[in-house]
DNA sequence: GCAAGGACGTA
DNA sequence: GTACGTCCTTGCA
C-alpha cells in the first residue's frame, strides 16, 4: 500500500500567499484560496501517478470550529501567522472541496493535524506500508524512516528547484545534523522562536547537533552536563534543564491520536462527478468546472449547484444564533484540560522574563557612530529592537527630540543622547552637552532600521513616537505597541509603562517625576544630565522588550490577535497622521464671539445678584445652593452623596418652571461661561505656532467599549446643540482653497442593536428607510406617524436611547419627567413590541456574570470586574454597562475600520482629500474645492461598508455626508 | 500644588 | 439609564 498524507492547512496558506485575492461573483464571498486549493489538489493527483500513485490517500486539517477566532487559534497551534480575515470563510470552504474530490477531510478537535499525521503514518507502517506526506513542514521530518518508507514531498514550487522534492533521511540530516529519530532532541535544544518552543538559550541547531550526536539524547546530555567543557553552555543548560524537557514534549508529535477512521477507508476513490461538480458550480468555478468536465468525459451543466454551498443572503450573526456560542460552549466543555501549546509557551515566557533582574550597570550611552552601528546591526542579529524616544513634553506636536533608546533583548539597554543641554535648568538654558552625536548625523544612520519592513520595532504608546518621528523625517515600518497590546488584551486598565511593568514583571522602574522634579523647578528631559538620563531611557526600553516577550504571547494564547492586528495596530499610524494634520480654528471669530459672550454673562450676573439679593460667586454651586435651598428656603431641595445641595441644571430648570426667575438666570449664566472657559477662551491657546493649526490628542486606550477620546483639547465635545454653542462651531474652518466635509453614520448603534438581538421590526424599518423613533412610537402606542405629536415621538426617541444604555424605569422616567410606574409601563411595552430585545439583554446579563466579560461583533472583549459585586447598584450598573457595551462596542469597531481603511481607499479613488477628526460617528475631512462630489461617495462607501467582510451586518449602514466652509456648515 | 466633587460639553 | 474630557471651586497639604 502507498498512503498519501496531504497537510491541509498548510495547502490553503500556501494559496493564500501565492494567489489574488479572488471573490465569487454573485456574493463577493472571497474564494482566491480556495481556487488555489482544488488546482493543487487536483495536480498532486497528477504528479502522484505511475509507481508513486496512492492507494489510499487523505487530506488532514488543523481543527477548527466555525468561528475566525478559533480559526486562527487552531491554525497558531500549528503555528502559523494568524489568519487573514479574507481567509476565514475559506476554511470551511477548502473542507467542502476534499470531500467534492473524493477525498476524506480528517480533522480532530483537541490535536494538531501534524498528531492525526504521525497516527496515520504509523498505523500505516504496522501493516508494511508506504507513506508519503505531502508537506513542507520540518515538525514532520520526526517522523521520515531512513529505510525510505516515509518521506516527505515538498510541492511548494522554488525558482531553480524541481517542482517535486522528496524529503528522506538525508535531506532531513543536512537540515538537523541528525537522523530523523533524533531530529526532536535537536529541535527540544535549539528550540523554535516561530514555533513557540522555547529551547535552551543560547543553543542553536548547530550546537544542538552537536551534543545529541555526542550524548545521545535530552537525558543523557541532562545527567552529564559536567563533561561539557564550555561554561555559559553548561550554565544555559543546568539551569534550563526544565525547558529543554518541556520544549520536548511541546515538539514530539502524538502518533496514539485516537483517529475515528480506519486506515481501510482512506483508500482511493475515483472522483465522482455526482460530488464534484454541483461543489465547482455552487463555488462559481466556472473554468475548473469545465476543464475537468472534459478530462473526466462528464457534463459539469447536468449537476444542480450545492444549494448548502451556493450564495445566499448571509445568516444573521447575532448573540444568540452566533456560531461563537457554540464555540464558546466548547471552550468551556474543554476547561479542566491541560493547557495548548500557545497557553502554555505565554506562561513560560512569563516565568522567564520575570526571572531577568534588572541591572542599570549594563545598560550603555551611545556617544559615537561606531558605537549606534553596533547595536543597529544586533538589532537586525536579533530582527526585533524595543525603542522609545525621550522628548521636551508630553505633546508630541510641540516636543523637540532629546534621545533614542534601544534594547535588543531582556536586559541589555542603550541611550542615544542627541540634545541634552548643559544643565543649569534656568531658562536660558546654556549650549548642548559634550559627548552627544549631530542630530542630523544619527537620524541618517538610524533611518533606514525604522524603515525596514523585516526588523520590528517594539514601542509602548507607539502614536507618540510616530508624531515625534514623522517631524523629524522618519518612517517607521513594522512595529509592535505594548500598550496597545495590553488594550486589545486587558481593556484600559493600564496606562503607563510603570504600570504594565510593576504588574507583568513585578518591577517599579525608575520614576520619570523623581528625574524631572516638579512644579515651578520642573526640568525638561533635555536638562536632565546624560548619565541620569540613560539609565532611565535604557531601563525604558529594557522594559518594553520585556513587556512584550510577556503581552505577545497571550495574544495568540488569548485569542485577540484579529482584534489586535486588524484593528488596533493598524489604527495608531492612522490617528497620528490625523493628530499631525489638526484643523485650522479661526481666532477672530472665537474672539468675537468671546466678547459677546462675556457681555451677556455680566448683565446675566447682575441680574442674578439683584434677584439673590446679595453678591455670590456663580461658579460656586455651595454657594449658590445655601442661597437657594437654606437662605430662600425653596421646596425642591436634594442632596448629593457628600450631602451638598444639587444644582444641576434639572433642578434649576425644575426651580424655573416653577416661577424662580434667579434659576433660569444662573441656568443661561453658566452656559454662557461654560463656552467661554472651555471653547472660546482656550481653543486659541491650542493653535500651535509651527503649523497655526489645532491638534488634539486622540487616545487609543483608554475607553472601556473601543471608542477613541480626545483631549488636549478635546474635539469630541465641540458645542451644537444650542445655538451659541453652534457659533462655535463657525470657526473650525478650511483654509482658503479647501472644503470640510462631514461624514456621520445615521443610527448606528441602533442599527448594531437590531443586528446583534436579532430584532426584526427594527431591521426592517431600517430596510425600508423609515424614521426610526416615529416608527417605534407608531408601533408602542398605536399613532399613526403621519401626523404625529412631536411629544409622542420624542418619548419613543428617549426609550430606545434608553434601551442603548440598558433601560431602567427609574432612568427614563427621569429622562422623561413621568412616573416610575409609567415609565414601566413603556418598557413593558416595548419588550412585547420588539421581542428579542429582552433575550438579548438576559444574554448580556447572563454572560457578564459567568465570564466577567462581554463582547463585540468583532471579538473586542469589554471586562466588567464588578459583575458579581456585593452592591446591588454597583450590580445593577454593571448591568446596564454590559448591555451598553457591545452596541457602543460594535459602532466603535465599525468606524476604526473605517478610518483604517479610508486613506488607502481614497488614494485609489486618486483624491488628496485628508482626515482630520473622529467624533465618534462622524468623519471630518478637509479637500481641495471643488472635489467635494468626487470624494464624497467614496467616504460614505467605505464608511458603510467597513465591517465586511468580517462581519456581513444583516441591517443597512447608512452615511450622510455634506460639504461645507465651517464646520458648523458641514454638520 | 494637587485631588475630589460638581457641573456640563459631546456621541 | 451608556461612554468620555475639561473647567471651576473647595479643601487639604
Amino acid at each position: 500500500m502507498h498512503l498519501v498524507l496531504v497537510d491541509g492547512s498548510g495547502f490553503i496558506f500556501r494559496a493564500f500567499h501565492a494567489l489574488p485575492q479572488l471573490t465569487r461573483k454573485s456574493d463577493k464571498l472571497p474564494v482566491g484560496s480556495v481556487i488555489g486549493f482544488c488546482n493543487m489538489i487536483w495536480k498532486l493527483s497528477e504528479d502522484l501517478s505511475g509507481d508513486d500513485a496512492p492507494t489510499h490517500m487523505a487530506v488532514i486539517f488543523d481543527y477548527s470550529s466555525k468561528t475566525f477566532r478559533d480559526e486562527i487559534y487552531a491554525e497558531y497551534k500549528q503555528h502559523r501567522p494568524p489568519a487573514p480575515e479574507e481567509l476565514v470563510p475559506q476554511f470551511p470552504l477548502t473542507r467542502a472541496a476534499t470531500r467534492a474530490y473524493g477525498l476524506p477531510s480528517i480533522e480532530m478537535e483537541g490535536y494538531e493535524a501534524d498528531d492525526i499525521i504521525a497516527t496515520y503514518t504509523a498505523l500505516a507502517k504496522d501493516v508494511g506500508g508506504k507513506v508519503t506526506i505531502v508537506s513542507s513542514d520540518k515538525d514532520l521530518m520526526q517522523l521520515v524512516e531512513p529505510d525510505g518508507s516515509v518521506r516527505l514531498l515538498d510541492t511548494i514550487p522554488r525558482p531553480g528547484q524541481p517542482p517535486l522534492r522528496w524529503i528522506g533521511s538525508d535531506e532531513v540530516f543536512a537540515k538537523f545534523g541528525v537522523g530523523p529519530e533524533k531530529v526532536i532532541e535537536v529541535q527540544a535544544l535549539c528550540g523554535d522562536a516561530v514555533d513557540n518552543v522555547p529551547g535552551v538559550p543560547g543553543i542553536g541547531v548547530k550546537t544542538a547537533a552537536e551534543l545529541i550526536n555526542t550524548f545521545g539524547d535530552i537525558e543523557t546530555l541532562l545527567s552529564r552536563t559536567a563533561e561539557i567543557k564550555q561554561p555559559k553552555r553548561r550554565e544555559a543548560l543546568e539551569t534550563n534543564a526544565e525547558l529543554a524537557r518541556i520544549s520536548k514534549r511541546l515538539v514530539t508529535l502524538n502518533r496514539e491520536t485516537p483517529v475515528e477512521l480506519p486506515l481501510e477507508d482512506l483508500v482511493r476513490q475515483p472522483v465522482e462527478p455526482a460530488k464534484l461538480f454541483p461543489f465547482l458550480k455552487a463555488m462559481e468555478f466556472f473554468a475548473i468546472s469545465k476543464r475537468l468536465g472534459t478530462l473526466l468525459d462528464a457534463d459539469p451543466e447536468a449537476w444542480p449547484a450545492d444549494p448548502e454551498l451556493a450564495a445566499k443572503p448571509a445568516e444573521p450573526v447575532g448573540f444568540d444564533n452566533n456560531a461563537r456560542a457554540e464555540a464558546r460552549a466548547a471552550r468551556q466543555s474543554a476547561e479542566g484540560r491541560a493547557d495548548s501549546a500557545p497557553v502554555l509557551h505565554a506562561k513560560l515566557e512569563h516565568e522567564k522574563i520575570k526571572a531577568i533582574p534588572l541591572d542599570h550597570s549594563k545598560y550603555e550611552i551611545i556617544r559615537d557612530a561606531a558605537q549606534l552601528q553596533r547595536w543597529i546591526d544586533a538589532a537586525y542579529a536579533e530582527g526585533i529592537v524595543a525603542t522609545d524616544t525621550e522628548t521636551t513634553g508630553l505633546d508630541n506636536q510641540t516636543a523637540d527630540l532629546v534621545g533614542i533608546s534601544f534594547s535588543t533583548a531582556p536586559g541589555n539597554g542603550a541611550y542615544l543622547p542627541l540634545g541634552h543641554t548643559e544643565g543649569h535648568g534656568d531658562l536660558l538654558g546654556g549650549g548642548m552637552a559634550e559627548g552627544q552625536m549631530d542630530l542630523r548625523a544619527a537620524l541618517e544612520q538610524i533611518k533606514p532600521l525604522f524603515a525596514d519592513r523585516s526588523i520590528l520595532k517594539i514601542f509602548h504608546n507607539v502614536k507618540y513616537d510616530l508624531g515625534i518621528l514623522a517631524r523629524y523625517g522618519i518612517e517607521v515600518r513594522s512595529f509592535d505597541d505594548n500598550l496597545l497590546l495590553s488594550y486589545s488584551l486587558d481593556g484600559p486598565q493600564f496606562n503607563t509603562m510603570g504600570e504594565l511593568s510593576d504588574h507583568w514583571l513585578g518591577l517599579a522602574g525608575m520614576s520619570i517625576k523623581e528625574l524631572l522634579g516638579s512644579g515651578k523647578t520642573q526640568k525638561t528631559f533635555a536638562q536632565v544630565p546624560i548619565a541620569d538620563a540613560a539609565k532611565y531611557a535604557a531601563e525604558d526600553a529594557d522594559l518594553t522588550f520585556r513587556l512584550w516577550k510577556v503581552l505577545k504571547p497571550r495574544l495568540v494564547a488569548e485569542n485577540m490577535t484579529t482584534l489586535y492586528e486588524t484593528i488596533e495596530r493598524p489604527l495608531a499610524p492612522v490617528l497620528a497622521r490625523m493628530e499631525g494634520r489638526g484643523i485650522t480654528v479661526d481666532r477672530q471669530i472665537l474672539s468675537r464671539l468671546s466678547g459677546d459672550f462675556a457681555q451677556r454673562a455680566a448683565a446675566l450676573e447682575a441680574e442674578a445678584y439683584e434677584l439673590a439679593g446679595s453678591n455670590f460667586n456663580l461658579g460656586s454651586p455651595k454657594q449658590l445652593g445655601e442661597i437657594l435651598f437654606d437662605r430662600m428656603g425653596l421646596p425642591g431641595g436634594t442632596k448629593t452623596k457628600t450631602g451638598a445641595w444639587s444644582t444641576g441644571a434639572d433642578v434649576l430648570e425644575d426651580l424655573a418652571t416653577q416661577g424662580i426667575p434667579l434659576a433660569r438666570t444662573i441656568v443661561d449664566w453658566r452656559q454662557l461661561t461654560k463656552l467661554m472657559g472651555t471653547y472660546t477662551d482656550a481653543l486659541p491657546s491650542y493653535i500651535n505656532p509651527r503649523t497655526g493649526r489645532v491638534h488634539t490628542t486622540y487616545s487609543q486606550h483608554s475607553v472601556l467599549t473601543g471608542r477613541l477620546s480626545s483631549n488636549d483639547p478635546n474635539l469630541q465635545n465641540i458645542p451644537v446643540r444650542t445655538e451659541d454653542g453652534r457659533k462655535i462651531r463657525t470657526a473650525f474652518v478650511a483654509p482658503a482653497g479647501k472644503t470640510l466635509i462631514s461624514a456621520d453614520y445615521s443610527q448606528i448603534e441602533l442599527r448594531v442593536l437590531a443586528h446583534i438581538a436579532d430584532i426584526q421590526a427594527l431591521k426592517d424599518a431600517f430596510e425600508e428607510g423609515l424614521d426610526i423613533h416615529a416608527m417605534t412610537a407608531s408601533e408602542m402606542f398605536g399613532v399613526p406617524v403621519e401626523g404625529m405629536p412631536s411629544e409622542v415621538r420624542r418619548r419613543a426617541k428617549a426609550i430606545n436611547f434608553g434601551i442603548i444604555y440598558g433601560i431602567s424605569a427609574f432612568g427614563l422616567a427621569n429622562q422623561l419627567g413621568i412616573e416610575r410606574s409609567e415609565a414601566g409601563e413603556y418598557i413593558k411595552t416595548y419588550f412585547a413590541r420588539f421581542p428579542g430585545i429582552q433575550d438579548y439583554m438576559a444574554e448580556q446579563r447572563r454572560k457578564v456574570k459567568a465570564d466577567g466579560y462581554v463582547e463585540t461583533i468583532f471579538g473586542r472583549k469589554v471586562n466588567f470586574p464588578n459583575a458579581n459585586s456585593s452592591h446591588p447598584a454597583e450590580r445593577s450598573f454593571v448591568e446596564r454597562a454590559s448591555i451598553n457595551a457591545p452596541i457602543q462596542g460594535s459602532a466603535a469597531d465599525i468606524i476604526r475600520r473605517a478610518m483604517i481603511r479610508m486613506e488607502p481607499a481614497l488614494k485609489a479613488a486618486g483624491s488628496d482629500a485628508q482626515m482630520l477628526l473622529q467624533v465618534h460617528d462622524e468623519l471630518i475631512f478637509e479637500v481641495d474645492e471643488g472635489k467635494e462630489d468626487a470624494v464624497m461617495p467614496v467616504i460614505v462607501k467605505t464608511m458603510e461598508n467597513a465591517s465586511e467582510p468580517a462581519v456581513r451586518l444583516t441591517v443597512p449602514i447608512k452615511v450622510d455626508a455634506h460639504a461645507a466652509r465651517d464646520w458648523d456648515g458641514a454638520h
